[in-house]
RNA sequence: GGCUCGGUAGCUCAGCUGGUUAGAGCGUGGGAUUCAUAACCCCAAGGUCGGGAGUUCAAGUCUCCCCCGAGCCA
């Protein structure tokens, strides 16, 4: 079984900002999850390049469309690549390949009879590449979140027959599985209960669009193409561009991870079109959150947008995925601020985690000569550390399988905490200075070492940088064997060397404001 | 206008089917300690649980009304 999971394919109209950073980290956690527990895993993402929006973006830089999409793609894949994103994929919608699937999809969904020709006219905005509900005779509506003016138009297009999926979409959103978080789920339902109108998926006066084989002048609807972006995506496997694969290639999705702007199109269009393409559907849809900053949303006017590449820069990889992964719940929205940033990052990576493993390896090297201290039994089986570390293991392997990013997090570090109470407590230092507690003290350095150790090993998918760096200091290599292997109580060798200890984690010392 | 979800310590949020002095993290104040990245550990202060009425022996926790905020649909 492959676990195939997806962040929505961008719509680059303009550059990567830091939401669709926040969704690329965390399918990037999820991904790197899967992998170590040893999932063959097919990570999606990739970049959404027409419609009319773009067309007229492009127009007013002077440029070409196409060339317009090549410069931003190109700034997505440059950001993911800096960022340590591990996609398998990164889909162009403009490739030529995508073109091929999507003529083969409408094809199919042409041959169950849900394709139709129909009149449309209303009030369009670009910006949502949408008919708005105005009245016509509405004298120059507004878009009300794009505050520009609608459009009128009275076009003939194709329409795909959402209408005849009523009763399966009904029945599949209304899943507990299907759609999470389970708070987003009833507003799928009511919108479904009010009846599916077929939509159009093609448009008359678009240039910038895939063509629709047996209708000149017509290119395909946006969403119609990008979505089958992801089935694009999974047969860029090194094999031919043919429906027929798409299972043995990693299809249905185990899950699509997007925001939850687009959750109606991924619970309720998508599916349908799948239907009618014969297509199994995807596992789970997820609509997390957005983040605002300090309160306010982030936008233009404003002023107040976070450049994802300046975050990166300033503050390193580690410590925004720490503070989007471990202080919101994914699945709501969520506020960043930036004293609360630096706070946890300093708290939770440098104070409690860093130092944890610096004070430890510190006194091991000291009076255990550079190396990991002897332990006895009572360290191995039924010590209190090593419970907690079992717990810990199976709770974050438990929460990270449900994208519940922040309480595994929060569990990764009380077993940090829990170590650092232990050494407080049994107070190595003082014990040290009476003759004949060599031994116990062994004891409790190796605890805390392990607990270190696990902690380390548990953050390798949140935190792969600190997580290798965590290991190394401990004396293991990157690559130190499968996962489920490393999480065992036990696995620090008595008398390995243990290097000089640095800081695993420099606190943020912000002068200036993001 | 219809529907949904929120309004709990300075901040972000937990509080399941109603039941001892309402919890956590961060922030703040204090203590202890020296192995360590002025780090760790311990303790404390801080809340009329949006407002009002009701049900009940007992209500953040149920019912109704109102106020405020967010969202979906129209």
């Amino acid at each position: 079984m492959t676990y195939t999971l997806t962040t929505p394919l961008y719509y680059v109209n303009a550059s990567p900002h830091l939401g669709s950073t926040y969704t690329t980290i965390a399918c990037d956690a999820l991904a790197r999850f899967q992998r170590l527990e040893s999932q063959q895993v097919v990570f999606i993402t990739g970049v959404d390049e027409h419609g009319q929006k773009i067309q007229r973006t492009a127009e007013d830089q002077g440029v070409g469309p196409q060339e317009h999409c090549d410069r931003i793609s190109a700034t997505y894949q440059d950001l993911w690549s800096r960022w340590q994103i591990s996609q398998d994929r990164f889909v162009r919608t403009t490739n030529p390949r995508h073109l091929e699937l999507v003529q083969q999809f409408y094809g199919r969904v042409q041959a169950s009879g849900d394709v139709i020709k129909g009149r449309q006219t209303g009030w369009y905005c670009v910006g949502c590449e949408e008919y708005k509900d105005d009245a016509a005779d509405a004298v120059e509506p507004n878009c009300p979140i794009h505050q520009r003016p609608l459009e009128w138009r009275d076009e003939e297009n194709l329409f795909f027959r959402l209408s005849r999926y009523q009763k399966q979409i009904e029945e599949l959103v209304a899943r507990d599985d299907f759609i999470a978080p389970p708070s987003r789920r009833q507003e799928v339902r009511n919108f479904v209960a009010q009846g599916l109108r077929d939509f159009s998926i093609s448009r008359a006066n678009v240039t910038w669009g895939l063509p629709v084989p047996d209708q000149p002048g017509h290119t395909f609807y946006v969403w119609f193409d990008a979505l089958l972006g992801y089935l694009s995506a999974l047969l860029d496997d090194g094999g031919t561009v043919d429906l027929d694969r798409l299972v043995q290639a990693g299809w249905p999705a185990s899950v699509h991870v997007i925001g939850k702007d687009i959750l109606r199109f991924h619970a309720v269009y998508w599916p349908a079109m799948l239907l009618s393409a014969g297509l199994p559907l995807p596992e789970r849809v997820f609509g997390h959150g957005f983040l605002t900053r300090e309160g306010q949303k982030m936008g233009k006017s404003l002023g107040n947008v976070l450049d994802p590449q300046t975050l990166l820069q300033r503050c390193g990889p580690d410590a925004v995925r720490w503070y989007l992964l471990r202080d919101i719940q994914f699945g709501d929205d969520g506020d960043f601020q930036q004293q609360r940033f630096v706070d946890l990052v300093n708290n939770d990576l440098a104070n409690t985690i860093g130092n944890l493993l610096n004070r430890t390896s510190s006194m091991a090297r000291k009076w255990f000569d550079d190396a990991v201290p002897p332990c006895s039994d009572a360290a191995l089986n039924g010590h209190p550390l090593a419970v907690r570390a079992d717990d810990t293991i199976q709770l974050v392997r438990d929460r990270l399988n449900q994208l519940a990013f922040k309480p595994a997090a929060e569990a990764i570090l009380q077993l940090a905490i829990a170590a650092n109470g232990h050494l407080n407590e049994t107070a190595p230092w003082s014990r040290m200075k009476q003759p004949g507690q060599e031994l116990e003290v062994a004891d409790d350095l190796y605890v805390v070492l392990e607990s270190a150790r696990v902690v380390g090993v548990l953050l390798a998918p949140l935190l792969p940088d600190l997580s290798g760096r965590i290991l190394s200091q401990l004396g293991f290599q990157s690559s130190s064997g499968p996962w489920s292997d490393q999480l065992v109580w036990g696995v620090l060798q008595s008398g390995s060397a243990l290097p000089k200890p640095s800081p695993v984690m420099q606190r943020l010392e912000l002068e200036e404001p993001l």
